[in-house]
DNA sequence: TTGACAAGTGACCTTTCGTTCACTATAATA
DNA sequence: TATTATAGTGAACGAAAGGTCACTTGTCAA
């Protein structure tokens, strides 16, 4: 028995609510699509708001630990065109990994009903990426790849077109290719707008 | 009796569908808010769904009323500083309106359920302002208020963030003073990047 | 070998959901 | 005045929801 139940419970509660939503899943097709009966989920946790619980908390961890830590910081571009390539690197990922899109979704979804959900969404899509680029843009501007200017607004200015983008992507999944084309000229735009010439 | 209950029904799912959703909305409780018994309901819709069809449609009414139209664009700014003055009433309006507040979270809802939804937000949260802006840049640029640039990619540029900002509202709405004071920095950054002198 | 425990089953419970229906009150119409 | 359509009531229904529980099964330690 036992091999990691929980955590495929956790995995297929990703999945459900990033469709559906909380209170448009249920217990009974979560424990299905395990193959599993509905009462052998309540082995595991005690209620369905405890899976809830369990998937925000593992969500916040996830976060914390691969974007909140200075570890995971992305190396700082040596040129404009290695903005654009890192930022077309973070986009690729960002609208193709499963795990991430569901994520996404599942904020999107809870963000009015739950206070944590709605922290992190705002973190996830906004003020988390500003301060990434925040710092990048600081150093680029340091380094003479950047005209001088606010680095906060810059990656506010630079991030929130972005994330619309991804955003769109997770709604309309067909589009995402024309989405990463809209990223890419956005940057290539952007370092034209804010390049520094040296 | 009679008096527009239909209506009222529609405005009452529209609030409960903006804090629950469709699946965590009930009718026992919709009916209540309206001193009214659940059965009430269905002497006016036939179904629960049957109510946000009715309500979706009414929302697509609208919005091709008030921003689809030719007749309700705004009119082109004369100088940079009203480019601002008129964005700062739209966001004003937008983040306060609690009727377009509540559109746009049902939308931010349901996206993913309902194509209908799905297309109307991709619309209200990303085509239709970077049309009605693109228009606006249009003009500016051949009045020599700003550089000559793609004025798409420059009301995408301009929307984008000020979109992020009015979710950010919608969320935490105890920020809204703070998105605003954001908003309008922004888009003083943004004529001081584009403007140009003359 | 046995005992204990974790994992999973299937029947069952209660509550809540969307929906229906026979009925009543009201107001307009013929 | 009699009729009819409209709006609303309250009881009831079947389905589906979340959750419980006695029971079985497989695994491992003593």
């Amino acid at each position: 028995m036992a091999n990691g139940t929980k955590e495929r419970i956790l995995a297929a509660a990703l999945e459900m609510f990033s469709q559906n939503g909380y209170a448009g899943t249920n217990i009974r097709e979560l424990s299905a699509s395990l193959g599993l009966v509905k009462s052998g989920v309540y082995k595991h946790f005690e209620s369905k708001e405890a899976i809830w619980n369990a998937l925000l908390d593992q969500m916040i961890t996830y976060y914390a630990d691969h974007f909140g830590s200075a570890e995971h910081l992305p190396t700082v571009p040596d040129s404009l065109e290695g903005l654009v390539t890192m930022t077309m690197q973070m986009v690729y990922f960002t609208v193709h990994d499963e795990k991430v899109i569901m994520t996404r979704k599942v904020l999107t979804l809870e963000q009015f009903r739950d206070a944590r959900a709605r922290e992190l969404a705002t973190k996830h899509f906004l003020t988390g990426l500003t301060d990434i680029f925040t710092r990048i843009f600081t150093s680029m501007m340091d380094k003479g790849l950047l005209r001088k200017d606010n680095p906060e607004m810059l990656a506010f200015a630079y991030t929130a077109p972005i994330s619309a983008l991804i955003h769109m992507c997770d709604r309309e999944p067909e589009k995402t290719e024309e989405a990463i084309r809209q990223a890419e000229a956005f940057s290539r735009h952007f370092i034209r707008v804010y390049g520094q010439e040296d």
